[in-house]
DNA sequence: GGAATTTTGGTAACCGGTGTCAGTATTGCC
DNA sequence: GGCAATACTGACACCGGTTACCAAAATTCC
């Protein structure tokens, strides 16, 4: 071997080995245009028989930004998150970037002074950011200071699609309250996610526009507010089944309030789907691992957090990319026709 | 300010206003012995005068290595390898720390060029394992050749404590077991976790001890494999349940899969815990979202990891710290006396 | 009191890349 | 053929820290 020591090889070695200068193999490994192309062969192979790769520490220094991105959320549901982290490696698995996770606590006073030290900090190439965080406008500003790219997930179908990837959840609880009324429920219930979730009001503004269409009544006491924990699902499953009127049918904005509810009807003796159908949203792992099996409402986390990553990575290639993505509907067997 | 341009304070803008050299600057950063008090506490004043934080991507250039802890995993349960996540980012907050997440794929043949990659491209300051990578004894060739310092999360009580963090699984069982054989059952089943999984091996013999020391049959028709997955947990509980002497009460080695079995009951019409009692084990949401909510064992999972990186933070002061955690056994509402 | 030893601080080199800018081939054009 | 324009390439400073080495000062020892 052409060089000394037993180290990792150097841009350096590189260079002596190929006969050129350090900026010129500096050159081939960012892809600069004004290069000779027999030059470029030849530096490409001296690096792939060196095996050589650039240390990114060093490059992290110099450029001034790490190739890394960064996840950055408050999300009560595991499962979720996990799905996000799941997208965002698939899309950087085979390059050189890696996954930063940055939890966050939304109702800390101090939560932008984290979030900026943080992106500050390990100088990140983009971040990701999740809902509900990513509902709140003031972010954009200060990653756009910071001069960080940032894409927003969200779950509503806004304008601004290099910097959001969204889903269109009013139109798919449409779809879904549309099904209970096909099934000859009429009394259709909702359990509303907590207020300030965009997702939330998406999803609620949805029930209120089938209930409506159909010409069925949306008053208040058909709906009961829930913060997407279980044990919120099953005090406003609770609250509904047991109002004067109680409804044949329920949808709750998420999966995990739906258990919730399920839950609030076994106490009570009642059997779902035959006393009361019940569509939850997300068709996360629970969906599947109650009993009966969850009708609910896909949302296709993972090719969306897959995009996001893109976007920040190469927004070039990603420009065209899709940022609004549709969502699939899941009958399964909680719900029955009345 | 002091200070020429409008970026942030360097090293070197502590020590010219400090009055001293960047090297004595560097000492008091790194907290070497060799420093008059006088000088550390003039200089610490400057340093939190300025505001002035050491840039991470230059430190790691020069000391080679990054302040960066990896988490490598390949585990079927979102809700588990989130606990572990949580766990380690409770203890590298409020520190300079930052969590790289890694999830391979355990079957893949690049699997160990892959790990050693990511450890070599991020220059990590350490790594945790989780279950059931962690059992794999060649990963620890592979960390200390890399001089990459690393924790093993496991579950049984193997003796290593400076790599490893571990909980008794196998008494955890012995004591679940007990509990439903006070409760009068005579006929236990056993869903297995996965070949190969060690906390599937440990949960096993401890039921097999438990059944050893109340003098019942421990056979393998009382025996189901699964591995770890909801589907699989339905399967082993059919089978176990169409068995021709059926078992009054299940231990499942997960609680995904007492959910399975759970399903498995129900679709043959057997109330749980009436006509069957089933126990699990880990204590993750989908016990308490699941009617009946689930006996189940807790696992502190939260607590290991956090332990887990405070080894590899500092490993002095975590020296004396356990490294074997106890689980505790959660008696829900589905096991019934017979 | 002077030499030996221990602290402490400064200088320069280095970690491994990238930016600036000047210098050298090559090409185009008259 | 001469000159300018253009395409490549390389020397050198720099990113912001750390370490090696050395000199100066303070302390201890005989």
């Amino acid at each position: 071997m052409a060089r000394k020591g037993g180290g990792k090889p150097t841009i350096n070695d590189v260079a002596r080995i190929a006969g050129v200068s350090k900026k010129t193999v500096s050159r081939v490994i960012n892809r600069s245009e004004l290069l000779n192309e027999a030059t470029r062969e030849k530096v490409e192979a001296v690096i792939a028989e060196l095996g050589y790769v650039p240390n990114p520490q060093a490059r992290a220094l110099a450029l001034r930004h790490n190739f890394v991105l960064g996840l950055i959320y408050d999300n009560p549901n595991a499962q979720m998150v996990l799905n996000f982290q799941e997208g965002v490696l698939d899309a950087i698995r085979e390059t050189e970037f890696a996954l930063l996770i940055h939890p966050v606590d939304r109702h800390s006073p101090s939560l932008f002074a984290d979030i900026r030290r943080f992106i500050e900090r390990q100088r990140l190439y983009g971040v990701i950011i999740l809902p509900p965080l990513s509902e709140n406008d003031a972010f954009a500003a200060l990653f756009d200071e910071l001069g960080c790219s940032y894409v927003r997930m969200g779950s509503a179908a806004l304008d601004d699609p290099a910097h959001l990837v969204q889903s269109n959840d009013r139109q798919a609880v449409r779809e879904a309250v549309a099904y209970l009324v096909e099934q000859g429920h009429r009394q259709i219930g909702l359990v509303q996610g907590p207020e300030g979730f965009r997702s939330a009001a998406e999803r609620e503004q949805g029930w209120h526009e089938a209930m409506e269409a159909a010409g069925l009544p949306h008053g208040g006491d058909l709906m009961a507010r829930g913060n997407y924990t279980f044990e919120s699902g099953r005090e406003a499953g609770a609250a509904l089944i047991d109002a004067k009127s109680p409804p044949s049918a329920i949808f709750a904005s998420n999966d995990v309030m739906a258990a919730g509810v399920l839950h609030a009807a076994r106490e009570r003796g009642l059997d779902v789907p035959r006393d009361l159908s019940i569509i939850g949203f997300d068709d996360t792992a629970i969906a599947t691992a109650i009993w009966p099996p969850l009708t609910t409402v896909r949302w296709p986390i993972r090719a969306m957090a897959r995009s996001a990553a893109r976007k920040l990575i190469d927004p070039k290639a990603a420009g065209e990319e899709q940022s609004l993505f549709l969502t699939d509907f899941i009958a399964r067997a909680s719900v029955a026709p009345r």
